[in-house]
Parts: structure tokens; C-alpha cells; sequence
DNA sequence: GCAATTACCTAAAAGCCTTAGGCAAGCGGA
DNA sequence: TCCGCTTGCCTAAGGCTTTTAGGTAATTGC
């Protein structure tokens, strides 16, 4: 009988599909071995378990994400350039919500070395060039965006603002606005004061 | 034989307790049965399915994060409420990483209206009571809040930050620094401009 | 003390994960 | 061309989780 043909990368990129289809979470070893005609355990001779294929999925959409990233970013610098790495995560969420949750996964932390997550960090630096700001500011700086980035595109897609006014469209615009006059004009620290601080 | 004595009301908070024990994506019917030394059948006279427990816990963490929140804003103001906000979901995500990730979990549009997740949405609008924003740019500013605080701290949580200099408190408080200078000093729309644009 | 309720049980079917071992397809070399 | 080796996909099987159906015993209220 005919061989399927199943490969790591065929397995990831039908992964990927699937996620975008049904929701990363509801992706499964049966459910791809379904989508290529084949029984269950075969998918075994290609991946060790299903938190490897998970992990697949994972690095194709990191990969994915940061080459689009490092497109939207060629030829482009300060305020442009923000905007421009912001939509390319919100973009690719919208399109592939299966994948952006992919991407969410945590990886142990030789996997995570060795993935295009670097390149995601290396990007949010690469963007401050714009602006004017030193280490350590720079490193905090890199963390707000991307917790802002992250958070936004995962608070939207989850349905936490929806239906509500203003559009979703606007405040990103808005957001975008306020990060770039933010780091235009990062704040020096401020003295030990009264805020608050967490107990741990 | 002696009756467990099992309520809704218990189940959540078991199940809470092993979220953070053994991971949110963890908790199971199973498993919670096996915690009370009761056979699994008889979870489903309490519970609809699994997601319905899994609803329950997002409830709870919603609850207890709320009743946090609303601790540590009474009588705070300004830079002082909006740290003290800040540090109650990081310090709640730290103490209750499983209960934390229940609290993200996707609610369908009633459940949502009806939990606690209205009050967090109050909260923070409250604390922009203390810098001058009117609408729109309240609501766009909810909105960043609330991206920064989960986005950071689901970033920090998942190891995103993990073992590079500078350390991430330091980060967090700088954050929270920026956060209140960006509120003092909301920018205006900028033109259309040459900002590239969501290609939505 | 009895009836009605309800809490927990047994039983069973279905789906997913994973391992072990078998057959055959397709490749390399003679 | 034919043979053997590798390897891709298979069958078989055990174990865990989910969920439903229906039974028995504990508790509540009269």
C-alpha cells in the first residue's frame, strides 16, 4: 500500500492547519493522524509524544512570526517601524489563532534558545534604535512592548474587549501613539516614594 | 458508608488548589475525584462536564483577584493605586500561578457579563480617575492597563524574562514608572501619518 | 419512624496516548 | 535484475479521562 509520506516538518505544518482550525488546544495526535489517512501510531515514528508535536507547532509559528517580523521591519525606524512589528503580531493572530496560541507555549529553555524566539527579542531591540534610550532602560523597555504586544493581542482575541466602544482598531492605533510618545520620553526612575511595592 | 459531602462551592476551591499544585491544564475530573477518595461518576452530579469545573475555578480566581484588587485600591490614588494594582495580579499570578491561568480562561459572553471580570474593568478605570483622561482615551487607556499587566505577567510567568539581566522586579517597577508618566501625559491622535497600518 | 430526596456508587462505551512488535515498500549494492 | 536492509506504516493492547445510565444507601423532613 501506498506510503503516506509523513515527515516532521509535513507533520508540523499540518499541525499548524489543524490549530488554526479547531484551536491549539483540541489539537491532537489522533486528530492529525485523522488529516493524513493514517493510523495513530504512526504518527509515533516521527514524534516522540504529543507535547513534541505541540512543540513543533510551536517553533513553526515562532519562525513564521519572526519572518514576517523581520519583513515589516526592513527599511523602517522609529514610530513606523513600532507600528509596523505591532501589526505583524495582532495581523498574524487574527490570521492564524491557532498558531499565535502555538507560539504561546512554554518551552523548556535549551528548545527556547534554540528557537526564533531570540529573533523576536532581537527585533523589539532592534526597534529602540529609534529612540533614544540606554541599558538598562532599553531591557525594560523591550519587556513593556512585548507584554504590551502580547497582552493586547491576547486580550482581544480571548474577547475581552469586544463589542464594546471604541472599536478595537482605534485604541491600538492609540496604544501604538502612546507607546511611541512613551519612549520618546521614557521617565527617569522615580525615587523609592510611597508606591507600593510587592511583597515577594 | 460516609458521604464526602461535596458542594460546588468545595469542588472549585479543590480544584484551585491542585491548578496551582499541578498546572491549570491539569486539573481534571479525575484527578479532583481522586483528591476527595470518591469515584469519578460522582463529580457529575455537581458539575456539568469538564469545563464546567474548569468554569468554576475561572470564577473563583476572578473572585479572589477582584476582592484583592479592591483591598488594595481603597484609599489609594493616582501612581500609588495604579502600583498597588499592578502588584495584586503579579503577586496573585506568583502565589497562584494554576488559579491565575483559570482566571484567563475563554467565558462564554453571559458568564463573562455575570463574573467578576466586570469588577477588574472597574477597577482599573477607577484608578484613571486620578490622572486627567476623558473618553475616548479612557477606555484606550483600560485597555493598555490591562494588556500590560497580563501581558507582563504572563510573560514573566511563563519564563519569558527568565535569568537575563536586569532582574525583573527591577523591570516591573520601572514599567509601573512609565505607566504613570505615559498616564500624565497622554498623547494626542497623531495624523494619519505615514504609520503603517493593520492590514484588517 | 417513614417517605422522599439526594449523594455516591457500579457499569459501560467512547476517545486519546503510548508502547511493542510485525509486514512490506523502497532504497542501496552486487 | 535481484537481494537485503532500512524504515514507514500497520495491528494489538494497556491505561487513563470523559460522560451517561441506572442502582443503592444515607440523609432530610414530616
Amino acid at each position: 500500500m501506498a506510503r503516506a509520506g509523513l515527515t516532521r516538518e509535513r507533520l508540523a505544518r499540518a499541525g499548524a492547519e489543524l490549530a488554526d482550525e479547531v484551536g491549539f488546544d483540541e489539537v491532537t495526535v489522533s486528530a492529525l493522524a485523522r488529516r493524513f489517512d493514517v493510523k495513530v501510531a504512526s504518527l509515533y515514528s516521527h514524534v516522540k509524544n504529543s507535547h513534541d508535536l505541540k512543540t513543533l507547532i510551536c517553533l513553526l509559528a515562532l519562525e513564521e512570526l519572526a519572518d514576517r517580523g523581520a519583513a515589516a521591519l526592513a527599511g523602517r525606524a522609529g514610530k513606523d517601524a513600532l507600528a509596523a512589528l505591532a501589526n505583524v503580531y495582532r495581523d498574524y493572530a487574527r490570521e492564524h489563532p491557532g498558531r499565535y496560541a502555538a507560539a504561546q507555549l512554554r518551552l523548556d529553555p535549551e528548545a527556547a534558545a534554540a528557537s526564533a524566539g531570540v529573533r523576536h527579542a532581537q527585533m523589539t531591540r532592534a526597534i529602540l534604535r529609534g529612540y533614544n534610550l540606554t541599558e538598562p532602560d532599553q531591557t525594560h523597555a523591550v519587556r513593556l512592548l512585548g507584554s504590551v504586544f502580547h497582552g493586547y493581542v491576547s486580550l482581544e482575541l480571548g474577547g475581552g474587549f469586544s463589542h464594546s466602544a471604541p472599536d478595537t482598531q482605534t485604541t491600538w492605533t492609540r496604544v501604538i501613539d502612546a507607546l511611541d510618545a512613551l519612549l520618546r520620553n521614557w521617565p527617569a526612575p522615580s525615587g523609592p516614594g510611597p508606591a507600593h511595592r510587592s511583597t515577594s
